[in-house]
DNA sequence: AACTAGTACAACCGCTGTACC
DNA sequence: AGGTACAGCGGTTGTACTAGT
């Protein structure tokens, strides 16, 4: 016999069918076993990724608002690099998602950083004393303290990244936040974001930021899924979903589902 | 038009935590 | 209590796309 070799590398769209196909039949738990009775010859771990980052319906797409910025920015500097806890405060984004932001936004500042202290090396106030000034004004947790000062992978730093993107509003003419003018926005919009966040991804829309390129997640409608975040349906029994999985079906549903059969029945 | 650098994003790897036996 | 399997998390890499030269 000769054992199939483990596919890697970007998911084809038949690919994506067949893991939504199944992750609706047994839930989104059993990884290994999903990824063996699909037949998909992707790890476990594989499929999971897919599903959290990509497939999942409650997933937003698109940039991230400048509200989301800010509140990554603030809990960055509350939490360090503990992408899933951000996460969980920003519905519809994944940590991976926050992450790849924040990354490519460090990389961002630090050439720009870069060019002013090239440009303006003569100048009496540096970057590093700027940061150095700001943490001494607020309180951050072992986590992003550790970062401060030292190199850290992101090279985060957590509070004069504020600073710097507070400063970058500024240049860009909106007005600047102080700390407590981002909380107070942050607790304000909590509510109203996760009902405007996560209302598109529900209807299907594909609102700017909505847009996928698959059909898959269009398939699960509120109406017949009833998804609650903090007790997603697809959690749950074999049996379970069996049996719940087909009476639910809406028009829509069924139309992808068929397709997804089509794909799985050749 | 061709090349390069920068950016965004998907995916993988390795480690850790947890549930189950 | 210890071992094992699996899920989750954070870090890292690869690559496609875009803007600038």
């Amino acid at each position: 016999m000769v054992e199939e070799e483990i596919r890697r590398g970007p998911w084809t769209e038949q690919e994506d069918f067949k893991l939504v196909y199944f992750v609706n039949m047994f839930g989104d738990r059993r990884w290994d076993f999903i990824a063996k009775v699909s037949g998909l010859n992707r790890t476990g771990k594989s499929c999971r990724l897919r599903w959290v980052n990509y497939l999942h319906p409650d997933l937003k797409r698109g940039k991230l608002t400048s509200q989301e910025e800010r509140l990554v920015t603030e809990l960055h500097s509350k939490w360090g690099n503990r992408w899933s806890r951000i996460a969980r405060k920003l519905p519809g984004r994944t940590d991976n998602e926050i992450k790849n932001y924040w990354r490519t936004h460090m990389r961002k500042k630090k050439a720009l950083e870069k060019k002013r202290a090239s440009s303006s090396s003569s100048s009496p106030v540096s970057s590093s004393s700027l940061s150095s000034l700001f943490s001494s004004n607020h309180a951050v947790d072992s986590d992003a303290s550790k970062e401060v000062g030292e190199e850290s992978f992101y090279d985060t730093g957590g509070c004069d990244d504020i600073m710097g993107l507070i400063g970058a509003e500024e240049e860009g003419g909106e007005k600047g936040y102080s700390l407590d003018d981002i909380w107070e926005d942050i607790v304000m919009s909590e509510e109203k974001d996760m009902y405007n966040i996560l209302q598109p991804v529900y209807e299907g829309h594909s609102e700017e930021g909505c847009n996928f390129s698959y059909p898959p997640p269009m398939i699960y409608s509120p109406s017949s899924w009833e998804f609650n975040s903090s007790h997603p349906l697809w959690v749950m029994d074999e049996e379970e979903s069996s049996m719940m999985l087909f009476p639910t079906l809406s028009d829509q549903y069924y139309s992808c589902y068929e397709q997804g059969n089509a794909f799985l029945t050749g």
